[in-house]
DNA sequence: ACGCAAATGATAATCATTCTCATTTGCATT
DNA sequence: AATGCAAATGAGAATGATTATCATTTGCGT
């Protein structure tokens, strides 16, 4: 077989970070998992029902190496605690429901424009922003609106 | 004199709270103190700073009350510690300087109507949002670009 | 002045996260 | 494949922010 092997062991190669075990499940885990943004706990959870085991700490260490890595991006929704996800490299803003914590994405050129403008006309040169809408997902698919189905809302423009 | 009195006391009774002295002290703070934005921790260093003496744990408590009945808005900026600052009615986002922590405010009416349009699409309705902007003010005055001056900066459109 | 529920303050407890350190493991080299 | 060592791991202690407990104090209507 020829050598376009594991993307993820390149990934972690090209980070400097040496390819472990606890390493690997956890990129696979934000890779084919149940959900694109977890918080810590989360994915500890995640791989200890799935009969992983690696500790806690380690998962904390792996996820902040992981984002400072640029392989995760680690954002701060209300609530205290930080939750990731994949960097696809496409920025985009969240909006999570206010009931049953179910995030969606999306992006906005004209916000993104406006941010960008506002702070050139405060003086300050942007270095990162964060966007989080705060709603009620009552309207589409909700565990707590008595519907467990996954979301699958797009933004019919 | 009439009766058109102590401002506070009529807020804190109307909001069903007994007036007493640290919840004046820290409501004073606010309106009348350094700073507008200010966590707990900061709430309760400046108290003791003048000679107030209270406890952390009513610092905390009473911030609480005070945003669960409006007289307060608490927001969650990078950082993991909630700060509060006066409700003064008038909805604003916030930029912040990553290298001292000023906060300065704005408020664009562009994006709070795409924010809207955004929810409304996806089937969510809004109920909060958070927007915030991380900048270095190099630009500006910044305590860490060798100048202490306050800000006053407006956007101009 | 009384009485009592509400509020306070000191401290313990909790929660998310980081640190410590002894043990294990990846990986380059023999 | 065996060796060596720095890097990584895991268990648990430590930290920082915030909340809960509870005995004591205080605001306020009577
Ligand atoms: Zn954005
Ligand atoms: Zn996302
Ligand atoms: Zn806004
Ligand atoms: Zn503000």
């Amino acid at each position: 077989m020829p050598s376009a092997e594991q993307p993820n062991l390149e990934s972690l190669k090209s980070a400097g970070l040496k390819s472990t075990s606890p390493r690997l499940k956890i990129l696979a885990l934000f890779e084919s998992g149940p959900e694109r943004h977890m918080s810590a706990e989360e994915v500890y959870r995640l791989l200890l029902a799935s009969g992983e085991d690696v500790g806690l700490a380690t998962v904390y260490r792996v996820l902040t190496q992981f984002q400072q890595a640029g392989l995760l991006e680690r954002h701060n929704f209300e609530g205290g605690k930080s939750v990731f996800e994949l960097n696809q490299g496409k920025h985009h803003d969240h909006i999570v429901c206010l009931q049953c914590g179910h995030v969606e994405e999306f992006y906005d050129a004209i916000i993104e424009t406006r941010q960008q403008n506002i702070a050139a006309e405060l003086g300050f040169g942007i270095r990162d922003h964060s966007l989080c809408l705060y709603a009620d997902c009552t309207k589409i698919q909700c565990p707590h609106a008595g519907n467990t189905q996954r979301s699958t809302a797009t933004p019919s423009a």
